[in-house]
DNA sequence: TTGAAAGCGCTAACAG
DNA sequence: CTGTTAGCGCTTTCAA
């Protein structure tokens, strides 16, 4: 097929270590046989089988990647950080997605282990004792994003119960004195990971009880515009939604708009994550940014480090910051 | 390190070979033998080494993918399809962006070929003679999609060009006088690859032909807003802005917005490509929706036939379709 | 400074 | 039905 060592070796009528040591400026190489060596190679369009050298070295230079998807706005962002920081680190990614699917998720895992990859950044949908055993078998360093498997695991993120309290007292200081809490996803609680959807429940539980006043109202059902509308309806006071993921807020926009219902005027609206999608949506959308592209630059960071044994760090909480808007 | 299946072969009392086949039912082998391998194996936690298999076998299952980015929705979408569409058939995907840098894309396409991927889809930003040589020396099929290279190289998409023509028959159907084609990237067309762009401008000017009364002006800047803005100002009838794609329409929205100018009372706007972030904005785009879902699955799908060597179809053109919304 | 040989873990061809 | 052997292409000792 194509061109080897051996064929520079044999061409230049020498043996295939000394073909290596000039090839990797490694070691004492008589000059002129290495330029003869170069020069051979280039001539014949020598290329190494990264392949055949990651056998023989043990690593492969690539970090494997497992998401939900990246149509998801939050996932492109982060996974395109991501790529970024690798390359320039020297590293390849693998990126597989495993669309919320707990098997295909332990496959993918399996599968990347197989290839070889020197870690994994990953966004669990697992979650579980089993599981965690599982990570932490693999005899490679991973790394979560997103959802929190255990403290066990290495973690990057922010601070998502507090970000979710201060959104919660951002919203009363605006005056509303009835909060709907938007999570869907907690409607999988039991079958699902969905680390960073409770900690933003518990940071908005946690809050509340600081103002026994507000009445509030915790939505945990895919078809939750239904519900939204409903809870419009019959809201006696001033009502904001404050949704746990920016998508649902963009579905409520569309909602509102199409029923008349005016924001902020009849309805408040907050979101989180601040994905890019928002920049071209009527009303501002009040929000928390989340910093996608240091988490998914530290992640890849963190994880290089891990690889070469040298950190023993293991979470890191960035900051966020909330983003008042024109929809409180 | 890991368990292989020398370690199995040991411990059941056999030899390799032995172990290979029972590990992958192939050739005849005694039940039992057969059994007790499986059982070890099990035991023991082994998991095969891909690496090692890939080189024994001269395939990797794994395809390489290269595109401008990946915030990009247009690219998103595309690649995510192709990564469902790539793992249902056992293959998978190695995303690498080279941020529309022509020198980025060569280093990526030599790095995956020794990576030894069975094969690449690539969106190039590079172009020319020389460059077609590259491609075509490659061991490896690789097919594009987006930007194309040459004929020779196999392509995945529309028919851009007449897309672009039926926009336009569909913009001045409407009533207009004054067409603006708003297309940035023909700012480049010297130093990138921009095909679709340039396709889409002959589209354009094909459909203008035909109407020499419609007074027409062409936007190649990336300060086009500006430029805009000033058209907008100094049209004496109705005037409508074609954009050769929808985030270009997304940004004279926020500056229409900015500036009152009401669409379509004021002036019309169409854009391309229909990308999901138009779902959630206001005022619906009229645009042309490229089947980036099909266009990813079938890209695939033609790649997986060319490296398994069955397939002599190159060109692949999809169907698109119009969308009307109500902002014309 | 260079050569020879062994090894990474798996597959495949050929005997037995 | 199973063992042996060679080989994929590169790296890495250890001698020479």
């Amino acid at each position: 097929m194509s061109v080897t060592t051996k064929d520079i070796a044999r061409i230049c009528g020498i043996s295939r270590g000394t073909v290596d040591r000039a090839l990797n400026n490694k070691g004492r190489i008589n000059t002129d046989t290495k330029e003869k060596i170069l020069r051979v190679a280039q001539e014949l369009g020598y290329k190494p089988d990264l392949l055949a050298r990651s056998l023989s070295t043990g690593h492969t230079m690539t970090i494997g990647v497992i998401v939900f998807d990246i149509r998801n706005r939050y996932f492109a962002q982060l996974v395109n950080a991501m790529e970024m920081e690798a390359r320039q680190n020297g590293f390849f990614l693998n990126i597989s997605l495993q669309e919320k699917d707990p098997e295909t998720e332990i496959e993918l895992i399996d599968s990347l282990v197989g290839r070889r990859v020197d870690g994994i950044i990953m966004c669990p949908v697992n979650k579980g004792d089993k599981f965690d055993a599982n990570i932490t078998s693999q005899p490679i360093p991973i790394i979560t994003v997103g959802n929190k498997i255990s403290d066990g695991i290495p973690y990057v993120g922010i601070d998502e119960s507090k970000a979710a309290y201060s959104a919660v007292e951002h919203i009363i200081a605006k005056g509303y004195q009835e909060i709907v809490f938007v999570c869907p996803p907690l409607h999988d609680r039991e079958i699902e990971n969905i680390y960073v959807h409770e900690e933003r429940y518990n940071g908005y539980k946690e809050a509340l009880k600081k103002y026994p006043a507000i009445k509030s109202y915790v939505i945990r059902r895919w078809d939750y515009l239904l519900k939204v509308e409903e809870l419009y309806s019959n809201a006696k006071n001033r009502i904001a939604f404050f949704c746990s993921g920016d998508t649902y807020a963009l579905e409520i926009i569309k909602l509102f708009r199409k029923k008349g219902i005016r924001i902020p005027e009849d309805a408040g609206l907050m979101g989180f994550d601040n994905i890019d999608t928002l920049e071209y949506v009527i009303p501002e959308l009040a929000t928390i940014s989340v910093p996608l592209r240091e988490i998914g630059e530290a992640s890849v960071k963190l994880l290089i480090n891990k690889i070469n044994g040298d950190s023993a760090v293991n979470n890191l909480i960035l900051p966020y910051h909330l983003i008042d808007g024109k929809s409180l």
